[in-house]
DNA sequence: GCAGAGTAGGCACAAACATGCAAGAATGGG
DNA sequence: CCCATTCTTGCATGTTTGTGCCTACTCTGC
C-alpha cells in the first residue's frame, strides 16, 4: 500500500470514526504501529489531525464529540431521539424546535438523509451543516435561553412554511396541564410551527413525564405522538394514557 | 477508548448535563473512579472544568474560553478580528457576516458589551448564546460551506434591517477585482446588508490580500476600511494602497 | 464527632512513545 | 543502464505516559 493512499485511509477513518487508534490500524493495514505513528505525527503537524496517546483525533472537534457520543450507553434522551429520527424518511420535509433533545435529533439522523429540515434554533441548524439535508432557518430575534429564534419576526417567517412533520420539544408533559413550556413567547412560536405541519409529535424524555411548567403549548390530545422511553407502568404515564394521549414507545 | 476522547465526553457531559459524577462515568465508561479522577483534576488545573468533591462542574464560560486562547498563539485571523471587534461599542447595531473571521470576532468581543448584533450565520449566532447583547438572526436557505442563510428569503429578511456598521468577510481582496468571495448567492447577501448598514468594514486576515474570487461583492472603494494586519511593504498591500483602498492596520 | 464516601499520592506494570539505525524500494541524473 | 541519493519501513533502545490498586488523609451528612 502507498503511504500517501495510507494517510488518506487514516483520515477517512477519522472522519468517519472520529478516532484513529494506532495499534489497530496497523494491524489492519499490516504495518508496524511506528509506521502509523509517524503517519499520524506528519498529519498533526500539517494541522489535519490532533496526536493524542494512543492515536489520532480529527482536528475539528465537532467530529470527536460526535464519535464519543456514539460510543456509550444512550441515555433517554438519545433514545427518544433515535425513535424521532426514524420518523424522518427521504424526501421529507421536518420541522425541528430547538432544545437539547431536538440537538439529540439531529445526532441520530443518518448524515447522507435527504430531506429538508426547517428550524427556528441556530445550535440545531449549525449541528446539520455536516449533514446532506437542506436546511432552512427561521429568522427572528434570538431568545438566549434556549438558543431559538422568537419574537413576531421569527412568527411571520414560520407562516411561510409548511412540513409533513413536526418534533416539538417541551419541559413538561402532563397529564392535567398538557405540553408546557417555561417562556409565553416560545409557547406561541411552537403553537404556530404546529399548525404549519401535517404532523406533530412530542420529544418526551423521561424527565419530562409527569412535569409542567407555566406556559401551555398545546393539550395532549392535539398532537400526533408523544414519543417516550418512560416506564409505561409509572403514575404519570397511566394518567396520561388515561388523559387520551398518544403514547409512541421510544427504544 | 483513547484518553483524549474520554476528556472529551467529560467536557461534553459538563456542557450537557451541567455536572458530571466521577461515580457513575467510571461505570459507564468502565474505567476505575481513579482515572476519572485524574482527567477531572487535569481539566481543573487546564481551567476547563472546576473540581468539587464527587465529580466536576462547567468552568465559567469567560474563563474556559480564556484558556482555549491562552493555549494558541495568535494568528492573523484572531488580530483582525480583536481590531474589527473593537469598532463594536455599547449600544451600537452591527451586522456580522458569516466565516471563521466573523466567529472569531465573536469570541473577541467583550461578553457583557451591551449590543445588538445582527447576523445571517448560525455559528456566529451561536457563539453569541453566552453573551449579553441581543442577537438578531435573518432566516434564510442554509448555504452549508459557510454557514450563512442565503436566498431569496435571507435577502428579504435583511432589507428589513439596518446598522451602524456591517463586518464583511470575503476571501479575496484584490487590487483589480476589489472585494470577493466563491459564491454568487454569497456576493449577492453580502451586497445587500451592506446596503443596509452606515459603514462596511472588510475582515482581511493575512492569506485573502492579493487573492481574488470568482464573484464579486463590491469594490475596494466602496467600504469605509479594510482591517488587515498584513505586512504595509508587501507588493500586494501596495498595491491596494494604490487602487485607493482605505486600509486599516490590525494589531 | 462518627461513619462512610471521596480524595491525593505513591507504587508497579503494561502500553505507547521517540529516536537512531539499517535494509530495501523508489527516484533521478549521468 | 547503473550508481548515488532519497524516502520509507521495521526493529531495538531506553523513556514516558496512563492505569489500577493501595494507603493514609479529608470531606459531608447525620
Amino acid at each position: 500500500m502507498l503511504a500517501a493512499a495510507r494517510r488518506h485511509l487514516l483520515l477517512d477513518r477519522l472522519a468517519r470514526d472520529g478516532r484513529v487508534v494506532a495499534k489497530d490500524l496497523a494491524a489492519e493495514l499490516e504495518v508496524s504501529e511506528d509506521t502509523i505513528r509517524r503517519d499520524l505525527r506528519e498529519l498533526d503537524a500539517e494541522g489535519l489531525a490532533v496526536r493524542v496517546y494512543g492515536g489520532a483525533l480529527p482536528a475539528s472537534p465537532a467530529v470527536v464529540d460526535y464519535a464519543a457520543r456514539a460510543s456509550v450507553a444512550p441515555d433517554s434522551k438519545s433514545r427518544v431521539a433515535a425513535a424521532a429520527a426514524r420518523l424522518i424518511v427521504p424526501g421529507m420535509t421536518a420541522i425541528l424546535d430547538g432544545g437539547t433533545t431536538a440537538l439529540a435529533v439531529t445526532a441520530a439522523l443518518p448524515r447522507d438523509l435527504d430531506c429538508t429540515i426547517i428550524t427556528h434554533s441556530v445550535t440545531v441548524a449549525a449541528s446539520l451543516l455536516e449533514h446532506r439535508a437542506d436546511v432552512i432557518v427561521i429568522g427572528g430575534t434570538l431568545f438566549k435561553h434556549s438558543a431559538v429564534a422568537c419574537g413576531a419576526r421569527a412568527a411571520e417567517g414560520a407562516l411561510e412554511v409548511s412540513a409533513d412533520v413536526f418534533l416539538l420539544g417541551v419541559t413538561g408533559v402532563h397529564a392535567d396541564a398538557g405540553l408546557t413550556t417555561g417562556d409565553a413567547d416560545e409557547a406561541a412560536m411552537k403553537r404556530t410551527l404546529a399548525s404549519r405541519s401535517a404532523d406533530t409529535y412530542v420529544l418526551a424524555s423521561e424527565e419530562k413525564i409527569g412535569a409542567a411548567s407555566r406556559f401551555g403549548v398545546l393539550p395532549l390530545t392535539e398532537v400526533t405522538g408523544i414519543i417516550t422511553d418512560a416506564d409505561a407502568d409509572s403514575a404519570a404515564m397511566r394518567a396520561l394514557d388515561a388523559a387520551g394521549a398518544a403514547l409512541m414507545r421510544a427504544g
